[in-house]
RNA sequence: GCCGCAUUCGUCUAGAGGCCCAGGACACCGCCCUCUCAAGGCGGAGAUCACCGGUUCGAAUCCGGUAUGCGGUACCA
């Protein structure tokens, strides 16, 4: 048996949506774990919809993701990868007139001459009787003649497929066994616009059968598309290819995930913070898993265990409260090196915010990483995390600096304590382990609550209650500046 | 309306006739660790397996029906 053949046909009318790229990853998933060949098609026919800043932000998600295809189109000056080019529907054209002169020339498909007008008419004549809607088929039994006067007239003649009667079923990989009796099909459906321009429910098919797609993995919401796409492979000629429908992705109210209720664009989870590790491992896991306990899995993990058969029915909810926590799991597993790598343009985006007065180089961040990777839910966190640390001014509440069990006069006279015990550590000896003993006895001796005393300290050198381990944020803040928003503290404590 | 698909803790899921008065994970609660926040460890609460009926010695698992939800029903994709 010859490899399977998978592919992912976005169509840029929008944003790479979170649906698109579990698909995309499905089809990638099986055709890595069978040795097949993964494929990209650019369903672009919606003109009118379709733009290339989302082509791009579609192929970049992709990309982003680490959903290499093995044949796709050209794109940004790069050639079309494949023997099946192009991978562009647009330029395909051809070959759906090609298909479409066929299925005049056999009759199994029509010119139809009804106007929008008539269509609306009939709908809504179906309507009040209770009918399901359906073409009524006006133009099918067209005489020459009548089609003749049609033309003289000037009409233009959208192309319609003869259904035919009967029973169309087909063997879903995840569904099993499912049929359609085609009277409930809604009549001969349109396969070509008056305007000339082709269907998608044609197209996907013209596309699938020329390209040999042995396997179409796509969203539920198409398993009633189906039968039309299997009559059409029939009328083609074509043997039709394996169908396996995965289940929807769902917002909380478990409607089908959409943009006014959920966030659905992957580019904003990148912008976030989440990495590609974290968002592949929570989408293959929304709506399959491995049948073990094993939970955090990389994609090559994935791909050896990956089964379609293993898909499940019913819709998933999409819970970004698993999804933060399978991104901190990943981040913490980063190298890192790589880390670094990753972090740097979301403390890039705190600059250009204006939110960090500088860029901290590598070496600030390669020393904070033992305690701020713990700490990082996304990378987009790290700003509110230790910001505090590239800024020349802290802005804070005085009242931060007296703890709950003291008064102002106390706090005062202990960060005016601590500031003589960190002075007296001095520069050279700057370190967690140097800081900590002399502070510890410095409450002791005074008989302060050593966590009152590392709070009032905290919130005076970083502005903030919450925050890393207060002396390895005193080794990141260096010697000077500590002393320096003691100072400070001191000096606002003195006019509270 | 019609057609189709689905239904196990709030959520993601394990489960393919006895191992299940249902296991794991997220979230939640408590404890431990602890200078705060996390991370981590331990523990807890949380599902009459949608409902009803059948098959069977025995059903979350098989069969039938009902309910509910969702998807589709375009000269959108």
């Amino acid at each position: 048996m010859s490899k399977p053949r998978d592919r992912i046909a976005p169509s840029p009318t929008g944003p790479l949506h979170i649906g698109t790229a579990r698909t995309a990853l499905f089809n990638y998933l099986h055709a890595r774990h069978t040795g097949g060949t993964f494929i990209l098609r650019l369903e672009d026919t919606d003109q009118a919809r379709s733009s290339i800043a989302y082509e791009k932000d579609i192929l970049d998600g992709l990309h982003w993701l680490g959903l290499h295809w093995d044949e796709g189109p050209e794109i940004a000056g790069e050639a079309a990868r494949g023997p099946y080019a192009p991978y562009r529907q647009m330029l395909r054209l051809p070959l759906y007139e090609a298909a479409t002169k066929r299925l005049l020339a056999a009759d199994m498909a029509y010119p139809c001459y009804c106007t929008p007008e008539e269509l609306d008419a009939d709908r809504k004549a179906q309507e009040a009787a209770k009918l399901p809607p359906r073409y009524v088929g006006r133009c099918a039994a067209l005489t020459r003649e009548e089609r003749a006067v049609c033309v003289a007239e000037g009409r233009p003649a959208a192309i319609r497929f003869r259904v035919g009667t009967g029973v169309v079923g087909f063997d879903d990989i995840v569904r099993g066994r499912v049929e359609f009796d085609v009277a409930n099909l809604g009549g001969d459906f349109v396969i070509v616009r008056g305007d000339g321009s082709p269907l998608y429910n044609f197209v996907v098919v013209v596309d699938d059968a020329a390209m040999e797609i042995s396997h179409v993995i796509r969203g539920e919401d198409h398993l009633s598309n189906t039968p039309k796409h299997v009559l059409l492979f029939r009328a083609l000629g074509h043997p039709e290819p394996r169908f396996a429908h995965l289940p929807l992705i769902l917002n909380p109210d478990r409607t089908k995930m959409s943009k006014r209720k959920s966030q659905t664009a992957i580019s904003d989870y990148i912008a976030e913070g989440f990495i590609r590790e974290a968002l592949v491992n929570y989408l293959a896991l929304l709506g399959w898993a491995t049948g073990t306990e094993e939970e955090v899995l990389s994609i090559d993990e994935i791909v050896e265990r990956f089964e379609l058969a293993d898909v499940h029915k019913g819709g998933a909810v999409f819970d970004r409260e698993r999804l933060e926590w399978l991104n901190g799991q990943w981040i913490r597993r980063l190298e890192p090196e790589d880390l670094i790598e990753r972090l740097r343009p979301f403390v890039a985006v705190q600059l250009a915010a204006g939110r960090i007065d500088w860029m901290p180089p590598d070496d600030d961040l390669r020393a904070l990483l033992p305690v701020i990777s713990e700490r990082l839910p996304t990378l987009g966190a790290i700003g509110d995390l230790v910001g505090f640390l590239w800024v020349h001014e802290l802005v804070y509440d005085t009242g931060l600096l007296v703890p709950k069990r003291w008064d102002v006069a106390t706090a005062h006279v202990a960060l005016a304590a601590a500031r003589a015990t960190i002075a007296a550590v001095g520069a050279v000896a700057f370190e967690a382990d140097e800081l900590e003993p002399p502070l510890r006895a410095l409450a002791e001796a005074r008989d302060w609550k050593v966590g009152d005393l590392f709070m009032a300290i905290r919130v005076a050198v970083t502005g903030r209650t919450a925050t890393p381990p207060l002396f390895d944020t005193l080794v990141a803040l260096g010697p000077e500046r500590v002393l320096i928003r003691l100072d400070a503290a001191i000096e606002r404590l003195a006019h509270a």
